[in-house]
DNA sequence: TGTAATACCGTAGTGCGGTACGGCAGCAAG
DNA sequence: CTTGCTGCCGTACCGCACTACGGTATTACA
Protein backbone atom coordinates (compact mmCIF):
# COMPACT_ATOMS: atom_id res chain seq x y z
CA UNK A 1 0.00 0.00 0.00
CA UNK A 2 2.47 2.56 1.56
CA UNK A 3 4.89 3.33 -1.55
CA UNK A 4 8.39 3.82 0.04
CA UNK A 5 8.79 7.14 -1.00
CA UNK A 6 6.47 8.84 0.84
CA UNK A 7 6.63 11.60 2.92
CA UNK A 8 6.42 10.21 6.33
CA UNK A 9 8.99 8.53 8.33
CA UNK A 10 9.31 5.37 9.86
CA UNK A 11 11.03 5.19 13.56
CA UNK A 12 13.25 3.02 11.61
CA UNK A 13 14.01 5.46 9.40
CA UNK A 14 13.70 8.93 11.63
CA UNK A 15 16.36 6.97 14.34
CA UNK A 16 18.56 6.62 10.92
CA UNK A 17 18.19 10.27 10.07
CA UNK A 18 18.84 11.29 12.79
CA UNK A 19 21.66 9.36 14.02
CA UNK A 20 20.02 7.88 17.10
CA UNK A 21 19.25 4.34 17.91
CA UNK A 22 15.44 3.30 17.56
CA UNK A 23 15.33 2.12 21.25
CA UNK A 24 16.89 5.99 22.00
CA UNK A 25 13.27 6.85 20.35
CA UNK A 26 11.12 5.40 21.67
CA UNK A 27 13.18 5.83 25.45
CA UNK A 28 12.58 10.42 24.78
CA UNK A 29 9.06 9.45 24.26
CA UNK A 30 8.25 7.96 27.34
CA UNK A 31 11.09 10.73 29.17
CA UNK A 32 8.66 13.29 27.26
CA UNK A 33 11.19 14.73 24.70
CA UNK A 34 9.60 13.42 21.74
CA UNK A 35 5.79 13.73 21.71
CA UNK A 36 4.40 10.85 20.50
CA UNK A 37 3.25 10.77 16.72
CA UNK A 38 0.05 10.43 15.29
CA UNK A 39 -0.89 6.88 14.01
CA UNK A 40 -3.08 6.56 11.38
CA UNK A 41 -5.13 3.18 11.09
CA UNK A 42 -3.44 2.35 14.63
CA UNK A 43 -0.57 1.32 13.11
CA UNK A 44 2.79 2.29 11.97
CA UNK A 45 4.10 5.96 13.69
CA UNK A 46 4.23 8.68 11.26
CA UNK A 47 7.21 10.83 12.13
CA UNK A 48 8.10 14.27 10.03
CA UNK A 49 11.21 16.01 9.11
CA UNK A 50 10.85 18.07 12.32
CA UNK A 51 10.97 15.23 14.40
CA UNK A 52 15.03 13.96 13.41
CA UNK A 53 15.44 18.23 14.09
CA UNK A 54 14.15 17.32 17.18
CA UNK A 55 16.60 14.97 18.64
CA UNK A 56 19.40 16.50 16.84
CA UNK A 57 18.60 19.48 19.04
CA UNK A 58 18.52 17.45 21.80
CA UNK A 59 21.77 15.89 21.13
CA UNK A 60 23.34 19.35 20.71
CA UNK A 61 21.91 20.30 23.76
CA UNK A 62 23.46 16.64 25.34
CA UNK A 63 27.14 18.10 24.06
CA UNK A 64 26.91 21.38 26.15
CA UNK A 65 26.15 19.46 28.87
CA UNK A 66 22.73 20.33 29.35
CA UNK A 67 20.88 17.04 30.95
CA UNK A 68 17.67 15.60 29.70
CA UNK A 69 15.55 17.50 31.94
CA UNK A 70 17.47 20.86 31.06
CA UNK A 71 16.98 19.88 27.53
CA UNK A 72 13.05 19.55 28.42
CA UNK A 73 12.61 23.39 29.21
CA UNK A 74 15.37 24.63 26.79
CA UNK A 75 12.63 22.69 24.12
CA UNK A 76 9.82 24.79 25.59
CA UNK A 77 11.87 27.98 24.53
CA UNK A 78 12.17 26.51 20.63
CA UNK A 79 11.05 29.70 19.62
CA UNK A 80 13.87 31.45 19.84
CA UNK A 81 12.43 34.66 21.63
CA UNK A 82 12.99 33.72 25.29
CA UNK A 83 16.64 34.96 24.97
CA UNK A 84 16.64 36.11 28.61
CA UNK A 85 15.27 32.49 29.83
CA UNK A 86 17.42 30.20 27.85
CA UNK A 87 21.00 32.45 29.11
CA UNK A 88 19.84 32.32 32.55
CA UNK A 89 19.99 28.56 32.15
CA UNK A 90 22.93 28.41 30.18
CA UNK A 91 24.85 30.44 32.75
CA UNK A 92 23.81 27.77 35.87
CA UNK A 93 24.91 25.54 33.49
CA UNK A 94 28.35 27.20 32.89
CA UNK A 95 29.05 27.55 36.96
CA UNK A 96 28.62 23.85 36.89
CA UNK A 97 31.08 22.70 33.99
CA UNK A 98 33.71 25.40 35.91
CA UNK A 99 32.98 23.57 38.97
CA UNK A 100 33.85 20.11 37.64
CA UNK A 101 36.83 21.57 36.14
CA UNK A 102 37.72 23.16 39.32
CA UNK A 103 37.36 19.83 41.03
CA UNK A 104 39.38 18.02 38.17
CA UNK A 105 42.32 20.34 38.02
CA UNK A 106 42.62 19.62 41.80
CA UNK A 107 42.87 15.85 41.04
CA UNK A 108 45.15 16.54 38.63
CA UNK A 109 47.34 18.62 40.53
CA UNK A 110 47.81 16.27 43.42
CA UNK A 111 48.17 13.21 40.56
CA UNK A 112 50.72 15.27 39.00
CA UNK A 113 52.84 16.13 41.56
CA UNK A 114 53.04 12.71 43.23
CA UNK A 115 54.27 11.14 39.80
CA UNK A 116 56.87 13.89 39.44
CA UNK A 117 57.78 12.81 43.23
CA UNK A 118 58.29 9.26 42.45
CA UNK A 119 60.48 9.99 39.19
CA UNK A 120 62.46 11.80 41.50
CA UNK A 121 62.94 9.26 44.29
CA UNK A 122 63.37 6.55 41.80
CA UNK A 123 64.32 3.44 43.79
CA UNK A 124 62.94 5.00 46.76
CA UNK A 125 61.18 2.09 49.19
CA UNK A 126 58.08 3.60 50.11
CA UNK A 127 56.54 5.07 47.22
CA UNK A 128 54.99 8.46 47.12
CA UNK A 129 51.93 7.73 45.77
CA UNK A 130 51.04 5.01 48.26
CA UNK A 131 52.15 6.54 51.26
CA UNK A 132 50.17 9.31 50.45
CA UNK A 133 46.88 7.58 50.36
CA UNK A 134 47.66 6.80 53.89
CA UNK A 135 46.39 9.66 55.53
CA UNK B 1 31.19 -11.21 78.21
CA UNK B 2 32.51 -8.61 75.97
CA UNK B 3 33.98 -5.43 77.84
CA UNK B 4 33.75 -2.41 75.75
CA UNK B 5 37.21 -1.78 76.00
CA UNK B 6 38.36 -4.32 73.86
CA UNK B 7 40.96 -4.53 71.26
CA UNK B 8 38.51 -4.68 68.48
CA UNK B 9 36.00 -2.91 66.69
CA UNK B 10 32.02 -4.05 65.56
CA UNK B 11 31.15 -2.82 62.08
CA UNK B 12 29.47 0.18 63.97
CA UNK B 13 32.54 0.97 65.40
CA UNK B 14 34.91 0.58 62.21
CA UNK B 15 32.18 2.98 60.22
CA UNK B 16 32.30 5.81 62.91
CA UNK B 17 36.29 5.74 63.29
CA UNK B 18 36.64 5.36 59.44
CA UNK B 19 33.88 7.91 58.81
CA UNK B 20 31.97 5.66 56.39
CA UNK B 21 28.27 4.36 56.58
CA UNK B 22 27.74 0.53 58.15
CA UNK B 23 26.45 -0.48 54.71
CA UNK B 24 29.42 0.98 53.15
CA UNK B 25 31.71 -1.77 54.74
CA UNK B 26 29.59 -4.73 53.61
CA UNK B 27 29.32 -3.83 50.62
CA UNK B 28 33.26 -2.80 50.23
CA UNK B 29 33.46 -6.54 51.50
CA UNK B 30 31.32 -7.97 48.90
CA UNK B 31 33.53 -5.99 46.32
CA UNK B 32 36.39 -7.79 47.92
CA UNK B 33 37.92 -4.33 48.71
CA UNK B 34 38.05 -5.40 52.68
CA UNK B 35 38.90 -9.17 53.63
CA UNK B 36 36.30 -10.83 55.35
CA UNK B 37 37.20 -10.75 59.00
CA UNK B 38 37.55 -13.27 61.48
CA UNK B 39 33.93 -14.11 63.65
CA UNK B 40 35.10 -16.20 66.38
CA UNK B 41 32.02 -18.01 67.88
CA UNK B 42 30.19 -17.46 64.52
CA UNK B 43 28.85 -14.06 65.70
CA UNK B 44 29.99 -10.76 65.39
CA UNK B 45 32.94 -9.82 63.00
CA UNK B 46 36.20 -8.63 64.50
CA UNK B 47 37.76 -5.76 63.19
CA UNK B 48 40.97 -3.86 63.66
CA UNK B 49 42.37 -0.25 63.45
CA UNK B 50 44.12 -1.89 60.12
CA UNK B 51 40.75 -1.99 58.90
CA UNK B 52 39.93 1.82 59.14
CA UNK B 53 43.15 2.57 57.80
CA UNK B 54 42.16 0.50 54.94
CA UNK B 55 38.98 2.23 54.47
CA UNK B 56 40.73 5.67 54.80
CA UNK B 57 42.97 4.63 51.55
CA UNK B 58 40.12 3.75 49.60
CA UNK B 59 38.56 7.02 50.10
CA UNK B 60 41.91 8.70 49.71
CA UNK B 61 42.38 7.38 46.39
CA UNK B 62 38.82 8.15 44.97
CA UNK B 63 39.36 11.51 45.93
CA UNK B 64 42.02 10.76 43.53
CA UNK B 65 39.51 10.05 40.97
CA UNK B 66 40.27 6.22 40.90
CA UNK B 67 37.51 4.33 40.97
CA UNK B 68 37.18 1.09 43.13
CA UNK B 69 38.45 -1.78 40.78
CA UNK B 70 41.77 0.67 40.09
CA UNK B 71 41.94 1.03 44.22
CA UNK B 72 41.51 -2.93 44.35
CA UNK B 73 44.64 -2.94 42.66
CA UNK B 74 46.75 0.24 44.23
CA UNK B 75 45.71 -1.92 47.78
CA UNK B 76 48.02 -4.41 46.77
CA UNK B 77 50.78 -2.04 46.01
CA UNK B 78 50.40 -1.06 49.28
CA UNK B 79 53.62 -2.13 50.86
CA UNK B 80 55.17 1.14 48.84
CA UNK B 81 57.52 -0.98 47.28
CA UNK B 82 56.12 -1.04 43.48
CA UNK B 83 56.28 2.68 42.62
CA UNK B 84 56.79 1.86 39.04
CA UNK B 85 53.81 0.23 38.88
CA UNK B 86 51.61 2.92 41.18
CA UNK B 87 53.14 5.45 39.09
CA UNK B 88 51.98 3.81 35.53
CA UNK B 89 48.41 3.48 37.11
CA UNK B 90 48.61 7.19 38.33
CA UNK B 91 49.76 8.16 35.12
CA UNK B 92 46.64 6.70 33.06
CA UNK B 93 44.35 7.86 35.51
CA UNK B 94 45.82 11.30 35.06
CA UNK B 95 45.76 11.30 31.27
CA UNK B 96 41.93 10.21 32.06
CA UNK B 97 41.56 13.52 34.09
CA UNK B 98 43.16 15.72 31.68
CA UNK B 99 40.88 14.68 28.92
CA UNK B 100 37.96 15.32 30.95
CA UNK B 101 39.08 18.49 31.64
CA UNK B 102 39.57 19.44 27.93
CA UNK B 103 36.23 18.41 26.77
CA UNK B 104 34.89 20.51 29.89
CA UNK B 105 36.39 23.11 28.77
CA UNK B 106 34.88 23.02 25.26
CA UNK B 107 31.47 22.77 26.60
CA UNK B 108 32.71 25.96 28.61
CA UNK B 109 34.30 27.69 25.58
CA UNK B 110 31.23 27.11 23.85
CA UNK B 111 28.40 27.96 26.50
CA UNK B 112 30.31 31.19 27.63
CA UNK B 113 30.41 32.58 23.86
CA UNK B 114 27.04 31.90 23.62
CA UNK B 115 26.29 33.69 26.69
CA UNK B 116 28.14 36.34 25.12
CA UNK B 117 26.07 36.67 21.99
CA UNK B 118 22.82 37.11 24.40
CA UNK B 119 24.13 39.82 26.22
CA UNK B 120 25.25 41.52 22.78
CA UNK B 121 21.99 41.20 20.97
CA UNK B 122 19.82 41.77 24.03
CA UNK B 123 16.30 41.56 22.61
CA UNK B 124 17.05 39.95 19.81
CA UNK B 125 14.01 37.94 18.30
CA UNK B 126 16.42 35.00 17.83
CA UNK B 127 18.10 33.59 20.47
CA UNK B 128 21.82 32.80 19.58
CA UNK B 129 22.03 29.64 22.39
CA UNK B 130 18.16 28.05 20.86
CA UNK B 131 19.72 28.68 17.34
CA UNK B 132 22.88 27.26 18.14
CA UNK B 133 20.85 23.84 18.97
CA UNK B 134 19.54 23.96 15.50
CA UNK B 135 22.14 22.09 13.84
C1' DT C 1 14.62 -10.61 82.52
C1' DG C 2 13.13 -7.15 79.64
C1' DT C 3 14.03 -3.90 76.18
C1' DA C 4 16.61 -1.17 73.08
C1' DA C 5 20.43 -1.04 70.22
C1' DT C 6 23.19 -3.21 67.24
C1' DA C 7 24.82 -6.98 64.20
C1' DC C 8 23.69 -10.24 60.86
C1' DC C 9 21.92 -11.47 56.06
C1' DG C 10 20.13 -11.10 51.23
C1' DT C 11 17.90 -8.36 48.04
C1' DA C 12 16.28 -4.25 45.88
C1' DG C 13 16.41 0.56 44.83
C1' DT C 14 18.88 5.11 43.56
C1' DG C 15 20.29 8.36 39.32
C1' DC C 16 21.36 8.86 34.54
C1' DG C 17 20.93 7.85 29.74
C1' DG C 18 20.17 4.80 27.44
C1' DT C 19 20.46 -0.57 25.68
C1' DA C 20 18.67 -5.19 25.33
C1' DC C 21 15.27 -8.80 25.39
C1' DG C 22 11.27 -11.37 24.37
C1' DG C 23 7.07 -11.83 22.21
C1' DC C 24 3.66 -10.63 18.78
C1' DA C 25 1.81 -8.47 14.22
C1' DG C 26 2.01 -7.26 9.42
C1' DC C 27 3.89 -7.31 5.01
C1' DA C 28 6.95 -8.24 0.91
C1' DA C 29 9.92 -11.20 -1.76
C1' DG C 30 11.28 -15.67 -3.01
C1' DC D 1 4.02 -20.68 2.34
C1' DT D 2 7.81 -19.46 4.58
C1' DT D 3 11.46 -16.50 5.92
C1' DG D 4 12.89 -12.37 7.36
C1' DC D 5 12.53 -7.61 8.10
C1' DT D 6 10.22 -3.98 10.51
C1' DG D 7 7.20 -2.26 13.60
C1' DC D 8 4.79 -2.50 18.15
C1' DC D 9 4.91 -3.13 23.30
C1' DG D 10 6.47 -3.67 28.25
C1' DT D 11 10.05 -4.80 31.11
C1' DA D 12 14.62 -5.72 32.57
C1' DC D 13 19.31 -4.67 32.53
C1' DC D 14 23.99 -1.85 32.12
C1' DG D 15 27.74 0.77 35.06
C1' DC D 16 29.00 2.96 39.35
C1' DA D 17 29.10 3.51 44.25
C1' DC D 18 26.50 3.16 47.29
C1' DT D 19 21.90 3.25 50.24
C1' DA D 20 17.79 1.28 52.00
C1' DC D 21 14.70 -2.38 53.54
C1' DG D 22 12.96 -6.17 56.00
C1' DG D 23 13.52 -9.75 58.95
C1' DT D 24 16.14 -12.31 62.50
C1' DA D 25 19.73 -13.01 66.07
C1' DT D 26 22.64 -11.35 69.46
C1' DT D 27 24.40 -8.02 72.74
C1' DA D 28 24.48 -4.26 76.21
C1' DC D 29 22.52 -2.26 79.90
C1' DA D 30 18.91 -1.60 83.55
Amino acid sequence: MKTKNSEFLTIGELAKSAGVNVETIRFYQRRGLLTEPKRPMGGIRHYEEADSARIRFIKSAQKLGFNLDEIIILLTLDDGTQCQKASKIAQQKLIEIQSKIAELQRMENSLSQLIGECRKGNGKICCPIISSLHV
